[in-house]
DNA sequence: CTGAAAGCGCTTACAG
DNA sequence: CTGAAAGCGCTTACAG
């Protein structure tokens, strides 16, 4: 029995592993690195060996000389938008089958969201990952001054800055113009969400494009100010009493679509789809339950988590790259039952 | 400006902060620690300029010698129910107050959770939280051995082993067979979730024995299968069809319930609760929508991630602890609209 | 009460 | 190609 096996509690260290092998631990950490210059027949045999003993570096020994982590923060704030969880989970488990680790910065309340990051922080991570938070620019600089340049995921900086994964959200709501248009409406509005977030920006200037680029006045703005359930229903349930002209509603994501036609349906005054038709944004899981059957854009999501995965990647092993913007095009819409032809249209 | 400051990149260590302060490195480190011996009056100088410059002792160099990492791994998978995000980020949230970081394990299917959990405890977390997650046995055999003792959230371990925070769900299923039962429903049934899950089995046993404690026949059990929405919702649809008499149901959860309920006014043979009540158990937020103003009962939630965060402190400090189970009894039934009194009813 | 020294588990110049 | 040595940023016996 070596050394190594007998001491149970503890795990096994590289010294423990030279022992073995008897070799010097330099030999032994550079068959760990396939650039470091090791006769082959040595790498295998402590490979091998490593393998069998249950040898795993110590990251912590590690980052301290290589002053990498590995290790991803990720950012997390507001989650009332369903969107956010799917994309945590299944991104974390990309980055985790990349080698990289998620360490996660949660805030109840926005304001503490800068402790949180000044806590991750401390654990000097990679990169960081923002989700959903507003987060303030004065948060992206420390990070960055930490050595932690930031991306933006689906919502950009405020301030411009950082690198950011998105889709083109422009192009999103141009697809939503297009969709109510082509099927005969002609009172359109927008459901605004938070107006300070670049999603809801891009995609309200998109299908308020379409719209005047194919004959129509400017689409009405609804204010629901915020991506959540809550948000949406009173907005619907206010446009439904405005006895305003209405039979094309667009809004910000899917979410905020599920509330607003909830309210609309709440008022008893219309009915989607055969009053008002209301496309989303997002296509989230919940859009395609029976219960919603919602029309609305995807977002090409796999494509938006390679992105930002490989990014990641990338970032991890070398910091220093010019921050940078990727746009990929918006998914389909997808057609369901919250949208429906109306006289006149031409589709 | 002192040397700390000049080096712009680089972040303070005790070496910078002990110059700045004419002091050694032991005294410094010392001051940060309440129990070791430091003459008050240089503990002050030492924290005061430490504030100043900003210095944060790096985690990494103090996980090598003390073995603790103030790192809390988290283990999520299946996340198809919306109880799960919430407690993520609410509980990574009160963790990260109490100086904990969180890293997370999470993997997109269910067998590749091993590897997450074997990444995860090269960082070597001072315990370890699993929330959702079916983790085998082995998985926390061996967190355990590597010095990470496991907490189960809601769910507790199939084998009952590592410690676990939940609540009476057998209560819980009591307060649902009596709320059907004073209400005058005469034919009950359970929408069964995961079989393997002890959440799914303690509610299927309390609303059972109180159903036959109260003089009923055992209710019929329809087998949904999984937490979700589509489990529940199939389980509605062949439930409504297969014209067995029913007029009260208790679901393994609200996703499961929102599903079921779904898939009943799909069938279009019976509504709820016209009909049918149905009464789900978490009271997640979508619960409480508009949209579905679900009868449930609620689950204390903030109790049980008080409890959790309160023993993560615990374990952080000291792992050497018997492992043990704590049951909070459960919240209240909220009544909402998807049950109604019949005939009968003593309430 | 404070400081010099050893050491946690690694990596990486530097010799040989 | 390999090994001895220094060092990453800390903490903690051990002297004094």
């Amino acid at each position: 029995m070596s050394d190594a096996q007998r001491d149970k509690g503890r795990r096994v260290t590289v010294k423990d592993l030279a022992r073995d092998l008897g070799m010097s631990v330099s030999t032994v950490s550079r068959a760990f690195y396939p650039d470091a210059v090791v006769a082959s027949e040595t790498r295998r045999l402590v490979l091998e060996r490593a393998a069998a003993l249950g040898y795993r570096p110590n990251p912590f020994a590690q980052s301290l000389i290589t002053k990498k982590t590995q290790i991803v923060g990720m950012v997390v704030a507001d989650l009332t938008n369903p969107f956010y969880p799917e994309v945590m989970t299944e991104m974390t488990a990309m980055l985790q089958e990349a080698g990289m680790n998620v360490m996660l910065a949660a805030a109840n309340q926005p304001e503490k969201i800068d402790d949180a990051v000044d806590l991750l922080l401390t654990y000097q991570p990679d990169l960081v990952i923002v989700l959903a938070a507003n987060m303030a620019s004065h948060a992206r600089e420390k990070c960055e001054r930490a050595g932690a340049p930031c991306i933006f995921f689906n919502r950009l900086s405020a301030d411009g800055l950082g690198f950011g994964v998105t889709c083109d959200n422009e192009a999103g709501g141009r697809l939503a113009a297009d969709h109510l248009i082509d099927n005969g409406h002609k009172h359109l509005a927008y459901v605004s969400a938070f107006p300070g977030a670049s999603t809801n920006v891009e995609r309200h200037r998109g299908f308020c494009t379409q719209a005047v680029e194919r004959g129509f006045a400017p689409p009405a703005v609804i204010e629901a100010g915020r991506f959540s359930y809550e948000a949406g229903y009173a907005a619907g349930l206010e446009a439904a009493s405005a006895g305003r002209p209405l039979d094309g509603v667009f809004c910000a994501n899917d979410i905020v679509a599920i509330g607003f036609i909830a309210g609309v349906q709440e008022s008893g005054r219309f009915r989607v789809p055969d009053d008002i038709s209301v496309v989303g944004f997002d296509d989230i899981t919940m859009a395609g339950w029976p219960t919603h059957l919602l029309t609305t854009v995807a977002q090409p999501l796999d494509g938006m988590m390679a992105a930002t995965v490989s990014l990641a990647r990338e970032l991890a092993v070398d910091r220093r790259q010019d921050p940078h913007i990727l746009r990929l095009p918006p998914g389909r819409l997808i057609e369901r039952n919250t949208t429906r032809r109306r006289d006149g249209g031409i589709a």
